[in-house]
DNA sequence: ACCTCTAAGTACCGTACGGTACGGTTCTTT
DNA sequence: AAAGAACCGTACCGTACGGTACTTAGAGGT
């Protein structure tokens, strides 16, 4: 959330810094508030910078969101050997750490602004926002159940089914109606407790897995 | 998906052909595409009458959610005695009608349209999509779920938290991937009769019910 | 001291949109 | 048939935005 990421790749850091104020500007306003002018004023860069930089004002939309992606960092931390209240635990903080990712304010300002656009660039930005911004935290995920399994703590077929049925669990229609305008869930903890109580008791190993019978075709 | 809609109840017909015109914009080209000047040459009326009528852009856009809404219609059928696989087979019904929703091009038009201007109105067409939308098949699933537990075959605590469930369960991430621009599911089938089947593993009384323990807090 | 490169600031252009006004046409009412 | 409303088509206005060009100020090298 501060304008001191402390070392980005990709862009220099006045680039940054114009970035992290164009997030400001679309978090507070919206894709209209983000005119050209109007971030060049903001921070106090020209217009012909920007053209030079981004190329254009979609260059510049993606920019944001490789950006924004660029500091947000999954903490990857497994290593140690799972029990059942372990994994619980990690189920936990995981889901909470999804609903307070997905309920923050560039997030939304970003996935809005995907969603405004997919309609005109074919799905450009959508595709970079599933693709790069989602890809982090899957993985975290797809990690922490794969371990889970060959700990034996966790049964099931497809992991990617499984997967999706602990998002569905944990966001239900919270994202979209968060997109919508509706304010965030007081407390992410108990809806990620639940979800994840849910979760264990259709894949936990100790009471009994959903067979899931014939369970093979793909998404 | 006609546009011979038996009854409309606040639009005249004239009115109606003109939203249907404009959703139909909307569809193809997304908001950017509806312009008071497109629309008027494409339903071919003037200007001056969708002012007169709508009084606004922001009008016309109310207007076109009303007017979409008032097409929906759920059949509500209920009143058979229910057994445990004609519970099964509604639920799935309602999955799959779901995702069919869901999925629909207006439906994803209207929803991506709501949340671009989200940050502008202050979620005004937001709130009228979840608002008048969204309670039609809430309802629906309500009432199927509460028939599920007065007939001894659902068990729950909170009939609100059961539905989310079911919604998490059936919908996953699906809906945000269409809007920002992912092709629907092949089959929906499939994926409605995962749902259900998780579902009544958590939720089903013949099995287990997940006891939720303490679980009264609210959303 | 001079040159060069970068970038800020500003002015400008073309376009496109929301909203309004007006003339002409069709349909309804009496 | 005459009067009136509804409405279509079009022209118009003001504004705002994306994108470009030009001028000016500072930083580093020779």
């Amino acid at each position: 959330m501060s304008s001191q990421p402390s070392q980005i790749t990709e862009f220099s850091p006045r680039q940054s810094a114009v970035l992290a104020e164009a997030l400001r500007l679309l978090v507070e306003g919206g894709d209209k508030a983000l005119t050209t002018a109007g971030l060049a004023r903001a921070a106090s860069c020209s217009k012909e910078s920007l053209y030079k930089w981004f190329g254009d004002r979609d260059g510049l939309l993606a920019a944001m969101i490789s950006f924004q992606q660029s500091k947000v960092r999954t903490v990857e931390r497994s290593g140690e050997r799972l029990t059942a209240e372990l994994l619980r635990d990690h189920l936990e903080v995981f889901a909470r750490d999804l609903l307070e990712v997905l309920s923050g304010d560039v997030s939304l300002a970003l996935n809005r602004l995907a969603i405004g656009q997919s309609s005109r660039d074919g799905s450009k930005l959508g595709r970079m926002l599933v693709e790069h911004g989602r890809r982090q935290i899957d993985r975290r995920a797809r990690g922490l159940i794969d371990a889970g399994k060959r700990a034996g703590l966790l049964r099931f077929d497809d992991a990617d089914h499984a997967y999706h049925t602990l998002y569905g669990l944990v966001v239900s229609d919270l994202h979209v109606r968060m997109l919508l305008g509706e304010p965030a869930l007081k407390d992410n903890a108990i809806q990620a407790r639940r979800a994840v109580e849910a979760f264990l008791t259709l894949h936990g190993a100790q009471r009994n897995g959903a067979d899931g019978s014939a369970t093979a075709a793909g998404r």
